[in-house]
DNA sequence: ATATTTTCATAGTTACTAACTATAGAAGAG
DNA sequence: CTCTTCTATAGTTAGTAACTATGAAAATAT
């Protein structure tokens, strides 16, 4: 059996036709033909349904593909450690994160380093869906640490912990006075969000509507930086997590806790599920879990 | 790249010369020198070193060498999970477990049915170190719930948890009186243990010594069943796990603590590094882990 | 030290196979 | 109903993976 034969299987299931996927692999068409069909009888199954122009996977053919992508990226994963082996080069992890992560993060990569001495950890700001998605998919990040809510199916999201908002006001704002924010306090006030396509946003403006009310939203912005900053600037207010703050270094503005609803988002823990997933990633990922383990409502 | 060569490699690497590997493989020799030319020229690594007359793995020949198991039982988990998909027959999961740990095994399979609802779980009873290493090579299990220390560098045990053991006396024992036994108590009785290379007689001779005594050793068994059934006649005492008793219907024997020094055992789960876990078995494994998590005193 | 045995590499041969081009046949689109 | 698009088959060629025979080197025996 060679891996080719996966490649090309692979090039097909997601082409869908046969001749487009012998241009993509720079093989022509009958050799692709002939190559699947020794797949078929080496495997003694039939992977593709011909009957239509557009061929489509049989249930064997769709458990195949799964299993031919884990297959071809463990052995890509085994020439690359070799290759890495013979430049003397570090074991690498990639890891993508949110913004509010850098407080807990240097924490879990110091018990990585503990079992790992010699790997080097790579961690990248990950901000919209595309983003993640684009990351996972080039296998930039291993896995990622996202508020985002990933709907494909390849892609699997553990919850790992809830975190809270508090309101961020402007220096000399009048609610400044106030130990604690209600929603309803905000009615009129600018308030800074982030643009669609982002969850947080999603996840601020249900708490606006169970509170009966729509914020007054003047800026749009892609990063809790960016709308901090906006804050110390008297622009308006906003909310941002609780562990955010905790990374940052503390500022002008004043911080309250948002009383009458909770405004809080869940971070989970996103990963390929068709991708080998070497051990040093495995346990890396088991590590951030068991470190929020036992914490209370994880929002599962 | 081919599987073949892969296989032609291990081979090679476990009989050290390329003789035994081709005859082994059922091929000519020269075809192997070939074979292994070509994977060292597509690698782009030398693999082995020839200088000697039996030939020994560089150290990317060494590394290669555990890969390539991975990635070949990975390989061949894909060939069984697609036949198996044909045969519609149930996936398979195959736990070798000691005595004591049945008390605890139905909590966990009642999780792991839960998440896999279609899986099929064998049990497999492995008592000595050598079952356990026979169980694990020929791939009879996924994984060994033991306490036997394993010490092949390719085999991984986790600690789980510690566990207890108490002393059984017969009926109408002369020490049957006492809320709890010393071991000094048992200077001259009659002690039934484990038979030579099993663990747990290593914990309980342990327990002797520190004491300062020797037990009166009458009887070498191999399961605490046999053990038990020998205090029910009255043949003498012995020590049993508190989990095996949970496990067992309780008897006609007494079960008194042991005071002086806690005589335990580490339990672990002990698994194959160099062998493909798919994710049913690693998520197997990770809800063992964290079934026992947060318990005091893993032996760690 | 020398002969013998053991082991790996090379040379030459053969059969297989993976690629190609050309073309036939089947399934949708206009 | 015709034309296009797609897959399968036929036939060809170059590459390769197996074989046998044999040479070179290293360890063992005499």
């Amino acid at each position: 059996m060679d891996i080719r034969l996966l490649r090309y299987f692979i090039a097909i299931a997601e082409s869908s036709t046969f001749t487009k996927a012998a241009a993509s692999l720079h093989i022509a068409q009958p050799s692709l033909s002939i190559a699947i069909k020794k797949l078929e009888t080496d495997m003694g199954l039939v992977l593709l349904d011909r009957s239509m122009r557009e061929i489509s996977l049989t249930k064997e053919g769709r458990i195949l593909y799964e299993e031919a992508k884990k297959l071809v990226t463990h052995f890509e994963h085994v020439e690359k450690e070799l290759k890495r082996l013979k430049a003397q080069g570090p074991m690498e992890l990639s890891i993508g994160i949110i913004e509010s992560a850098k407080f807990w993060i240097p924490k879990v990569l110091k018990r990585i380093k503990e079992e790992f001495p010699d790997v080097h950890i790579e961690i990248i700001e990950v901000l919209g869906l595309d983003d993640i998605n684009r990351a996972l998919n080039n296998f930039d990040i291993h896995f990622a640490i996202t508020n985002q809510l990933i709907s494909r199916k390849e892609v699997e999201a553990l919850p790992i912990y809830r975190e809270n908002f508090v309101a961020l006001l402007p220096p000399g704002h009048a609610l400044e006075a106030q130990q604690e924010i209600r929603i309803t306090d905000l009615k009129d006030e600018a308030f800074i969000i982030f643009k669609e396509g982002f969850q947080t946003r999603e996840d601020i403006l249900n708490a606006f509507r169970q509170a009966g009310i729509k914020p007054n939203i003047q800026f749009e912005v892609e990063r809790f930086e960016t709308a901090c900053s906006f804050v110390e600037e008297g622009l308006g207010v906003t909310f941002v997590p609780e562990n955010y703050l905790k990374a940052s270094t503390i500022s002008t503005y004043s911080i309250k806790p948002i009383k009458d609803s909770t405004v809080s988002r869940t971070v989970y823990l996103a990963f390929d599920t068709n991708r080998y997933l070497p051990p040093l990633v495995m346990r890396s990922m088991y590590l951030i879990q068991s470190f929020f383990e036992g914490m209370e409502d994880l929002g599962k």
